[in-house]
DNA sequence: CCCTGTGTTGACCACATGGCCAACAATGTA
DNA sequence: TACATTGTTGGCCATGTGGTCAACACAGGG
């Protein structure tokens, strides 16, 4: 195999694991198990643990954000695109990656790397819903007086509405889910209802697991 | 020393270690020297390690939810309630109680055990606010439509206020408490900046660590 | 063909962990 | 005082960890 798609075996593994068992709990041993070869050869591809892991987090950082941006790319209405950012925090969206989310604001307390990283991928993802917010209020859609506080409000409540769905707390998901939309109506101006019924003619595609 | 005492420290030991380096990076013998005991002791008091864990983090659970109950005992206005709710999230307040959460719900994904408590956390702390919401209706204060709505808004903001407060994130905290305040406002039918300035004559004490 | 460098293995080391237990200390009770 | 119970220690063990390394596989170029 090719060095390159070996090094990016071993951090597809780690990033499972690490969802899976999360930070403190992933080995070097069970990686490599998981990537098809032996623990030693870790060494070669990676000075030390630390290192894996941080790699690791950094690898699935980037893809985040690259995907969400991808995702938004395929559709520019504006009211579509914030479907498409808060959908995937539902029952049923991507699960792993939420987790893996968890486990990096929880180790970011612990590993000032990755708090650094954790960061830069707060910031990144509160500004893409920025843009969606501007350009929607440029395209005539929304009306918001505060696209940076409103955009800081949609990423809040979604994290607390995967959360609480994924850890099966007593709430009722459509209950959260109504708020979510309710208020990001309200505060971008739009009617009661705009988010949870699609525009005439338009499709509601699946949206791949993202955030 | 007697065993109840112990006992208590060790788990007081637990529950700053957990809080520090995490429930998996805990170990038996950093919670001893902790305590001011040796690792054999634990086996005297807990029959095992995860037994541990679990019993600190009952005990913090409850506590979290006493404090938080006395806290609201100790003022009838149910504006003062709400601050006294929402302002220990903020810089300055809680910092281990917060990490604690964190902890608790990544570790909730890999252990049904606290995973049930920690469910049972958050349906005590939403009911809570809705408590402080429908008092508030009733005593004239709040106007409100839908009082769980609110509560899990309120809750949710909050959550992320803490979280990005703590993870020191570029957002800016002031924002995001004027986000957090000018939403409740609304959803409770209150004049803007209503929450931000006490009534006339009121005292604003500072609030004890809390969630 | 050899030979040099990279990829890869499996064994090894020192270390920390959780669990266990025999021994000892402290305490109260008969 | 003598005894029984409880509290407490420190050492031991098997296990798993991260790191290291000599040895081997396997390519490509001389």
């Amino acid at each position: 195999m090719q060095p390159e798609r070996r090094r990016a075996a071993i951090l597809e593994a780690a990033v499972a694991e690490i969802s899976e068992r999360g930070f403190a709990r992933t080995t070097s041993r069970h990686v490599a198990a998981r990537a098809g070869v032996t623990h030693g050869l870790l060494h070669h591809y990676f000075p030390d643990h630390d290192s894996l892991l941080a790699a690791a987090f950094e690898k699935m950082a980037l893809e985040e954000i690259d995907e969400a941006n991808e995702a938004l790319a395929s559709d520019r209405d504006p009211l579509a695109q914030l479907r498409e950012i808060t959908e995937p925090y539902g029952p049923g969206g991507g699960e792993e990656a939420y987790r893996f989310w968890l486990e990096a604001w929880a180790e970011a307390f612990h590993s000032p790397k990755l708090q650094e990283t954790s960061r830069r991928l707060s910031v990144a993802w509160h500004e893409l819903v920025v843009g969606v917010i501007e350009r929607g209020i440029v395209a005539g859609v929304f009306r918001c007086e505060h696209p940076h506080e409103t955009a800081w409000m949609v990423v809040a409540l979604s994290d607390a509405y995967a959360l609480q769905t994924q850890i099966g707390s007593g709430l009722d998901p459509a209950e959260m889910n109504h708020v979510l939309w309710r208020l990001t109506e309200r505060e971008l101006g739009l009617d009661a209802g705009a988010l949870a019924r699609p525009a005439p003619g338009e499709s509601r595609p699946a949206v791949p697991s993202t955030h």
